[in-house]
DNA sequence: TTTAAAATATACTTTTTAGTATATTTGTAC
DNA sequence: GTACAAATATACTAAAAAGTATATTTTAAA
């Protein structure tokens, strides 16, 4: 069982999850997280360090809450093909995102590029392991005769994640989800293509 | 003739916007500013009204700079089909980009999302007439023959536009430039499908 | 060259934000 | 139920950042 603590402390990160994928690292400032949390200094301060203890937990829940739930988007296809259609319908709404602000992996990613290493390895670990993941899922399409081996996996992989991450921000931006419906169909229509 | 006063101002603009590119509009401090323009504060503070003046100011400048320079680059093609593949050739270099700190573009639409309404709609704006020229340009290239009618104008421009742009933050934070090289080639490859 | 206005520098105040010391409350083992 | 430790709240200090008043320097017109 939970100790009220850890209790509380899983209480402060849930929360501060949408606040930092909204505002980014820079953004927040404690007085937002004891804001929306309803606690206090002494509190907060009793479970983190400082800021950079707490930023870092929290980017560190929300890569994790995305990533699971990605992962179990994609479990749901029964095949590789059904695997990466179920990963292309993810983001099908780049408005209300599962956390709120858009994708935590790409919000982080801008902004820790040049000003947070530690938070961009951790992101580009999850880049990393998500490309091998995909790429095991079109290799073995290509194994079991759904695609033909005129696709090129690393490629497709690349591609796929960085047309869907770049269309949620263009769509957040413009304030309409209707390009990423193209997006989502002209990228089927490109496995289709490879389809045996 | 440009008078001191105006020179010290976009000598401010000007250093301002790697600096704002980099670090991001809430990263980014009035002493950073003083520290990289070698001025004081009596200074700048007589160009700009307070640090949102400033921040705005300098976001312009960025997303004119980009804009200007992707045109630039577009118009040496010589027809749709050539100046299409000059835009996907831009950013050919992820790390070393343009301006340092990756595309302000979509540094600034990450940012500005959830934070900055006013940048936001600068930003939705540069995207939509960016979409606008690529449409036209697509078109174009249908019209006279470059490309075949089954080449959807607005679809093609928001996913080439979105997997660069994707990219870039991609390989920016794995920290290689590779993935990029199939990535244009891949898009590339998709016109030349369309190419009669 | 003189001089008045414009531009810039200096030295300050104010505001915001992070962090801490200590008091109070709450939970739990005895 | 009591007592002790853990958890939380209060009220403070410290640091960082923004902004301002005023002095000094520079520019350019007369």
């Amino acid at each position: 069982m939970l100790t009220k603590a850890e209790k509380t402390k899983q209480f402060i990160l849930e929360t501060a999850v949408p606040l930092y994928n909204e505002k980014g690292i820079s953004g927040v400032n404690i007085d937002d997280v004891l804001e929306a949390t309803k606690l206090t200094k002494g509190c907060l301060y009793g479970h983190f360090e400082n800021k950079d203890d707490l930023s870092e937990q929290v980017i560190d829940l929300a890569l994790k809450k995305v990533s699971e739930k990605i992962r179990e988007a994609v479990a749901k296809g029964k095949t590789p093909k059904g695997k990466l259609i179920a990963f292309i319908d993810f983001y099908k709404n780049p408005i209300e995102t599962f956390i709120s602000g858009g994708c935590p992996i790409f919000n982080t990613a801008v902004e820790s590029d040049d000003n947070y290493p530690v938070m961009k390895k951790k992101v580009a670990k999850v880049l990393r392991i998500g490309q091998e993941e995909l790429v095991a899922l079109l290799k073995e399409g290509i194994q079991i005769g759904e695609f033909s081996k005129d696709l090129d996996p690393a490629v497709f992989a690349f591609k796929m994640v960085a047309a869907i991450e770049g269309g949620i921000v263009m769509c957040r931006v413009m304030e309409t989800a209707k390009p990423m419906q193209g997006l989502l169909k002209s990228l089927k229509m490109e496995l289709e293509q490879y389809s045996l």
